[in-house]
DNA sequence: TATTTGCGCAACCACATTGTTGCGTATATA
DNA sequence: TATATACGCAACAATGTGGTTGCGCAAATA
């Protein structure tokens, strides 16, 4: 009812790695490709909770299924791994120039010379 | 007590990135220390908004509050921001030796019959 | 002193997240 | 064929997230 800014669900590489069991089976499967059943036996977590998350990296697309007979191998998409890589890029970049930016900030906040 | 393994509250650089529009703040704070009110002027969202972010942000640790008379000043900490260049650091590590890996892991999981 | 301004805090709401158990189904195997 | 296994999916519960409005207080200002 009253208000709330429809949010949309947000499906991308920070969402995926926010949950530390997700980053764990990232690095799991840095290494190869796995089965959920494997993927569970590293974690206390139950196999339904490692496939919740497997889904969520899915949707992500930070991980890719093949169905293997009754077996479904999950494996790293590493491509979207790099999209961190470039923010943090893009990131340091402004840092490296927060100097000068500050100064057209304080000149644009400001009207005066210093 | 139908279960659920409780999960600590996860303030980490992770869950402070998770969100864009946090990320918006960090990239704002790179550029120099600001109160909510002028990082409230850069989005659509209010100050109240911007001020619970601001909170999660203090959490993780990622800025540090400081008080100027009636204003308070948000900044940056930027050394929080290298955990993340970090764990992407080992993971290209991981992704670097995962076919020495892989044959590891592969006796290990498969020491059954097969 | 009286008023405005900056901002945190609490209450509230809708929805997302993270886990659980149970079930259905397809595949492998005895 | 009968049974065990691998797995997804649905239902449910507890808690977190992200937003809102409203209040109160301290600091600045008229």
């Amino acid at each position: 009812m009253v208000a709330n800014k429809s949010k949309p669900i947000r499906r991308d590489i920070f969402q995926a790695i926010a949950d530390p069991t997700r980053r764990a089976i990232i690095f799991l499967l840095a290494v190869g490709a796995m089965t959920p059943n494997a993927i569970a036996e590293h974690f206390n977590s139950s196999r339904q909770a490692v496939s919740k998350h497997l889904k969520v990296l899915v949707e992500c697309e930070v991980v890719n299924q093949e169905q293997q007979g009754r077996e479904i191998h999950y494996h790293l998409n590493s491509e979207k791994m790099k999209e961190i890589e470039k923010w943090l890029e893009q990131f340091k970049k402004v840092m490296e120039n927060r100097f000068n930016n500050l100064d057209q900030y304080l000149a644009k906040l400001k009207n005066q010379k210093s």
